[in-house]
Order: C-alpha cells, then structure tokens, then sequence
DNA sequence: ACCTGGTACGTACGAGTGTACGCACTGGGT
DNA sequence: ACCCAGTGCGTACACTCGTACGTACCAGGT
C-alpha cells in the first residue's frame, strides 16, 4: 500500500459519484461513509479526507445533480417556437426520451425528502425549483409556469408510485395543452393562437 | 412498578399514536423504538412486546392514516353537483380549509419515500392513491381525474417545497378549471357545460 | 543529508440501534 | 393452598455508524 503520493486525482469526484449511485439505488439513508467508501473501492480514511463530514459529501453530491437536471429540457425548450412546440417537449420531459428514469426519480424524490427537514438540502431543492421556473416563464406566462412545473412532477410522482403502469400519452398532451393555454395573470381574456389540437 | 397487571388498555394504540408523531416531526429515519418509546411514555420493552419487530410497527403506523387521508375531500367531492364545485373542492383540498397542513404533507411525503423502496408500504401507497382516483373517477372523465390527482400532489409538494410562499388562488382555480374541463377518452369533442371562469 | 509540511490512510472510541431473552408478577383453575 | 400460563418489562448483546487521532510516507527546501 503507497501511502503519501498525490495518488489517484480523480478520487474525490469518484467519491462524488459513487455517493450519488449509493442514494439513487438506497436513499440518503443508507449513504454511510463505509457503505460508499466500499462502492467507491477506496479506503474509509480517504473519506473523511476529502469530505470531513458526511452532511458536507452529500450536499456536495446533491448539488451537483443540478448540473444534471437542467439539460433535461433547457435546450429543447429554447428552441421552442409555439406553444405546440413547448407541450411537445413537457410531454417528452414526461414519458419521452428526455424523462429521467425511474432511479432519476427516486433521486429527485430524496431531495425533496430531506428538503423537508434539512433547511441546507432545501436550499438545494429551490434552486433546482428555481431553474426548472426561469426556463418555463421564458415561453409561458407565469401562471402557466407554475401549474406546468407542478403537474410535471406530479406526473413523475405517479411513475414512481406506479412503477408497472405506463402513463398514458394523450392523457399527459391533453393536460399540458390545457395548462399551457391558460391566459397572463391579470389578463383573462381568451387567448386566440398557436395551440392546435 | 407494577407488572404483571393486564396494564394500560390503550398502550397499543398510544403507541402507534406516538409513531405517526415521531415521524411526522423527524421522519421515518428517526422512529426507533427508544426515541417512540420515551415519546409514549412507556418503557422499551412494551414496544417489542406489542410490536416484535420495527418494520411492522411503522407499517401499522403508516396504514392508519388511510382512514385520515380519505375524508380529506370524499364527502365535498359527493356532494359536488356541477364541475364548478368540483373545482371549488378541489381549490380547497389544495391550498383551503380541508388543505393538509405542511406536517401532514410531510407525512405523505415520508409514505410516498418509502413507498419508492419498500413494497409493503408501496402497498399502502397505492390503495391510498386508487382511494383517491375512484373519488375523482366518480365526478370527472378518467384522464381529468389522472392529471387532476397528479396535479394536487404537485401543489402540495410545491408547497412542502417552498414554506415561506403562498400559492396564488387563481393561479390554482384555472389550473384545475382547465383540466377539468378536458374531454372524456376518446371523444373529443368540445363540452359545453358548467365551467364559468 | 537532514528536516518539514502536507497528503493519505488505519484504527479505535463512544454513541445509538434492533432484537433476544429471562425474570417478575398476576389472575384463574384445581 | 398450590400451580401455571401468560403478560409486561429490564437488560444485555451484537452490530453499525460518524468522527478523532496518530502514523506512514513523499516532495521540496536548506
């Protein structure tokens, strides 16, 4: 065993990583400094190097899903030009192919857990939140954002609560065209454009 | 101490009272049998005695609050006659008088995490949620009660999310005016009912 | 050639956990 | 008067956990 050399330099962000596999597959709970060190194959002492504490190696893991979170569906919907095209990519976000997997989920699903309780994951949580409202609000109004982004989890909520049934597709479309149609706050006059059965 | 004497009839019940307490307050993650137990008053022995093992008391705790959750907006939703009351109940379930306090919102949140990695409590999850949409199903077209009960958990997991803000009552009402006004599987036709704005 | 500061790690401690187990005590049957 | 099944509980064991701390090792300065 070599100790003292400046070893393995990507050992902390491998730690980073195994920490983030350790809670999608067994939640935040079972993220203990030997169970990840373990994942990791690298020594316990090497944890409490890199990360002092346990509190410090998963917020820094939380935080660093949101790097992940975004590309979900930033780029696609800044490309959208109707609003046909933003339920097209909210419905995508859904069930398509940008929806994050049941495990992204249960990851999701962690940190609003302990959102909950821990004020510093719940600032991580509302700034994830934050960024998912600033991207919609740049193609609907504020209220539809609002509603959008609740729905959306909502829905992925009920994947994970119903993992064997699929949802379906046009009850997803319908309600995203719904919610996407309704009129700027203060302004409720019918709105007359792009939303196209 | 006096033992042996067939003690307190409602331990058992007091109990599991203190279970859904403890984690209301700090979470699934810190019900252990001392912390219930001091919190019951009762000494630790009781616990393994009415409850052999851990899993079953949390469970039993956990299922208890069906009975709580399924008044919360069944006998409105009965009563509701046209869609603009169901909207009305549905606006009240999410931010009004039936609305769930933030403890109780916290409660479902433990349910619905644990419900992500424990198929008993999923079990309960589940029956919790078909509870739900059968009520929903009675008063709205299927895909309207989908979207709706994907809806009203987003609300409340916003609100879980962000303590500090109210949700805007508008912002709320014409979420769920337009849901419910969408139209039943199958035949889209335009309905030309009750939902005034 | 010696020292020194920093990196990397092995180990041990104290606190907290679920659960097994055995003793104290009782009310009812004989 | 005796016994005994069953209820209620105190205690201890085996284990896991976060973290503190000492020590081995190396690069670079003097």
């Amino acid at each position: 065993m070599r100790r003292g050399k400046p070893n393995d330099p990507g050992r902390r962000s491998r730690i980073l990583q195994a920490t983030l596999d350790v809670i999608r597959s067994d939640g935040i709970g079972a993220a203990s400094y030997r169970g990840i060190a373990a994942h990791a194959g690298v020594p316990l002492g090497s944890m409490t190097y890199y990360f002092p504490n346990l509190e410090g190696l998963i917020l820094s893991a939380l935080d660093s899903t949101r790097s992940d979170l975004e590309p979900r569906y930033a780029a696609p919907l800044l490309e959208a030009r109707t609003r046909a095209d933003v339920v097209d990519v909210l419905v995508d976000a859904t069930i398509g192919a940008t929806s994050p997997s049941l495990a992204d989920i249960r990851l999701y699903e962690e940190i609003r857990h302990h959102g909950a309780r821990n004020p510093k994951v719940a600032a991580v949580l509302q700034a994830v939140e934050d960024d998912s409202l600033v991207m919609l609000n740049r193609v609907l109004p504020n209220r539809s954002a609002l509603a959008v982004n609740a729905l959306l989890w909502g829905w992925w909520s009920h994947r994970l609560a119903h993992p064997d049934t699929v949802l379906d597709e046009l009850a997803v479309r319908q309600a995203y065209e719904a919610l996407v149609a309704l009129p700027a706050s203060g302004h409720p006059f019918h709105n007359k454009e792009q939303n196209h059965v």
